[in-house]
DNA sequence: CCTTGACCCTGTAGTTGCTACAGGGTGCAT
DNA sequence: ATGCACCCTGTAGCAACTACAGGGTCAAGG
């Protein structure tokens, strides 16, 4: 069986699907370890930072900031931990995720509400401009 | 009928429910035109600032970027023009808003089947952590 | 052997929409 | 005259990247 061979930046970029900068900028955030050099000073990343960066990718795919995701990882490493803390900060992510949810459901009918009655004449009488107006500027 | 009174930068900010510094910050990003100045160098607003401000805000509340409200202003200050293009911006917005909620309706399923999961035993055999690592870590 | 081109390195500045000072000046009431 | 609340400018910070600039490295083709 023979070991992988060490990847370079590019291609652990492109095996999570991330930018090459936003690696860099996970290992100065601390997220990623900072990897063993090649000879010609190329970062070489073995199975372990894949593993890791995927966590990270996912997480904030999820939406988890990189402090949650930092908590995260953290007992994630520590294996013996009680799985609470790790219960704990998803549920107040989840908490979160529903108030936007419930923020951009009633933007969402607000919009459909003024562009429905737009009918498109001149800005004069444009209903849009109207509701995003004070009310009623009496005149 | 005596004219309003100029209101000070503190009075415009607690009218339109915003901080003083955003209202300086819209004069410098040139939502808001600079307002005439008092003898002791304070910012006067009159009635005409008040109502370009709380467009700018109700639509920063309507999920509107500044660069779009820009657009709305300009559009609306020009009261001949088609209102189409409002129109067109508007319906973009709304398009964007909808990939959004789409976006965190999935999110909230996942975090909730996931949190669902939890056991809530040690980290070693968390569900959420699982979840969040790369599929089946075979060794 | 040399060049070309794709990749890598560090470091810094930009993005969005504010927010938070620091270090001062003004205006009004007591 | 002395507080105190308010105002001024200017700069730096937040999140989470992204985009250079100005260089070095490496493998392949001629």
């Amino acid at each position: 069986m023979a070991q992988a061979p060490p990847m370079t930046i590019g291609d652990l970029a492109a095996a999570t699907n991330t930018r090459v900068e936003t690696v860099r900028w996970y290992e100065k955030m601390k997220l990623l370890p900072a990897p063993e050099r090649s000879a010609g000073n190329y970062r070489l990343y073995g199975p372990e930072h894949l593993r890791r960066l995927s966590f990270i990718r996912r997480g904030r795919d999820l939406g988890f900031t990189v402090d949650q995701i930092r908590e995260l990882l953290a007992m994630a490493d520590d294996r013996d931990r009680s799985c609470a803390e790790v219960d704990t900060i998803a549920r107040a992510h989840l908490a979160q995720v529903e108030r936007k949810l419930a923020d951009l459901t009633r933007l969402a009918h607000e919009l459909r509400d003024v562009i429905g009655q737009c009918g498109c004449g001149s800005v004069a009488d444009c209903r849009i401009i109207e509701a995003l107006s004070p009310h009623g500027d009496p005149s």
